[in-house]
DNA sequence: ATAGGGGAAATGTACCGACATTATAACATT
DNA sequence: AATGTTATAATGTCGGTACATTTCCCCTAT
């Protein structure tokens, strides 16, 4: 079990908050779950009820758990929603949609960086980017195209995984890169002839279109995403405030 | 200026998250502006600063302040990403993106629910329904279509208003409803014939639609709307965690 | 069997105090 | 003039206490 380092310049409540999404997010404690409650994690951590409160609110916040009083603190049961609030696998997207996830890898080559994209990554154009793209099934059939560029110097490498049966995201974890944040444009396109005959669908049809950079904990750019969504198969969804 | 009713059932924090919010939606403080001190709200209503901070955290996940240690807190921009957290009108939205807006009323009548409809409006199929179509406009040319279904009953005399003048938002509050929250959905579809000339573009273009339910503060579903934007002129925007 | 009461456990609300960290401006020193 | 120092004010972190409210279970009286 985690522990809380005192002496660690980092604070108390960001410590057990990372504790506490490490269970969740590992699938330790599973959906429905019931946390500790507060009384327990005050005794279990030595922090006080007050740093325990602030770090269950931002799990709520996350979207992570959700509280009832006078019953206790559980983990949440993944929504659509999280699409657009969490970095989501694609695994993990399909999986909250019922679907079984598949991967086929298109093509992966180095290239120059376009003055478009080099700009979104805060590169040189011409710098040497990886670039991958991949076509995702759901259930076998094909749901969209991923086209990842990566800046290359800071995953040197990276091309030599086999990301139809590994995540991107683990060869990037060895080294050493993590997602901080992201910053995403969503849009409406009519699908070109070859992503069409990728894809499967009619020449002309819609395709929700993301576009994605990817920051590390570094708080640089490292990946540009576009992906190219079928649209008959998939939409967004979320909640808004009044 | 507001004040706070100890005697109200209502939490003191909630009182006081309205008056903010209030003096923030209302534009009485603009953007950029400084928010007084934890210590002056502490004094100028009279309540603890653990509450005024658990008011001011709240803001700040709604986007509305940011704070910054040491300097104080501040009236947010408006982002782009608002659209997709918080209920906003189209007026705004524009504003926000800096266009001028502007809106046509192509029809309005009273309509039985389909059977689509009433289910997610939570009503008997063909129940009456207000429908609203409007085009809206961005700096003179079309940008989106809107298509508002309100279950009558609850705003009968609703179809009396110029909606081209006045916001759909205003007249409902006559009535007594506000917006709590909304649910939507995001997608991308091929524009049918009737739209695409409405919204002035080419016969099989790419629209981004979106399909939102919106709930009053009693929590019931009032308006079913659907919205069909020119996906040559519009894109959301977010950020997402790590 | 059923209804009701009571207590235990859990989160919610609200208050207070103490000190840390950061930003700014005014002031002092070089 | 440039630099360093200091004081002040602001938010950030962490601790504590008290009581309210809700849920749930067990026990009891009917």
């Amino acid at each position: 079990m985690g522990q809380i380092n005192r002496a660690s310049p980092l604070p108390l409540y960001h410590q057990l908050y990372e504790l506490l999404r490490g269970e969740i997010l590992s699938g330790r404690w599973q959906p429905g779950d019931m946390l500790p409650p507060e009384s327990e994690l005050t005794e279990t951590y030595e922090v006080s009820r007050t740093t325990v409160r602030q770090v269950l609110d931002m799990l709520v916040h996350e979207g992570l758990i959700y509280r009832q009083r006078g019953r206790g603190s559980f983990v949440a049961h993944p929504t659509m929603e999280q699409t657009l609030v969490r970095i989501i696998s694609f695994t993990d997207d399909m999986r909250q949609r019922g679907f079984e996830s598949g991967t086929e890898v298109i093509s992966s080559d180095l290239v120059p960086a376009p003055s478009d994209i080099a700009q979104r990554l805060e590169v040189e154009p011409g710098e040497e980017l990886a670039r991958i793209k991949r076509l995702r099934l759901a259930d076998g059939e094909p749901m969209s195209v991923e086209e990842s560029f990566l800046v290359h110097r800071y995953c040197p490498g990276i091309l030599e995984g086999d990301y139809a049966h590994q995540p991107l995201r683990v060869a990037l974890e060895d080294h050493g890169i993590r997602w901080s944040h992201a910053r995403q444009s969503i849009r409406a396109i009519v699908a070109p002839g070859e992503l069409a005959r990728s894809l499967a669908v009619e020449p002309e049809s819609a395709l929700l279109f993301i576009e994605r950079v990817s920051y590390s904990q570094a708080n640089l750019p490292v990946e540009f995403l576009r992906i190219y969504y079928r649209a008959d198969r998939y939409s967004l969804y979320n909640e808004l405030q009044g």
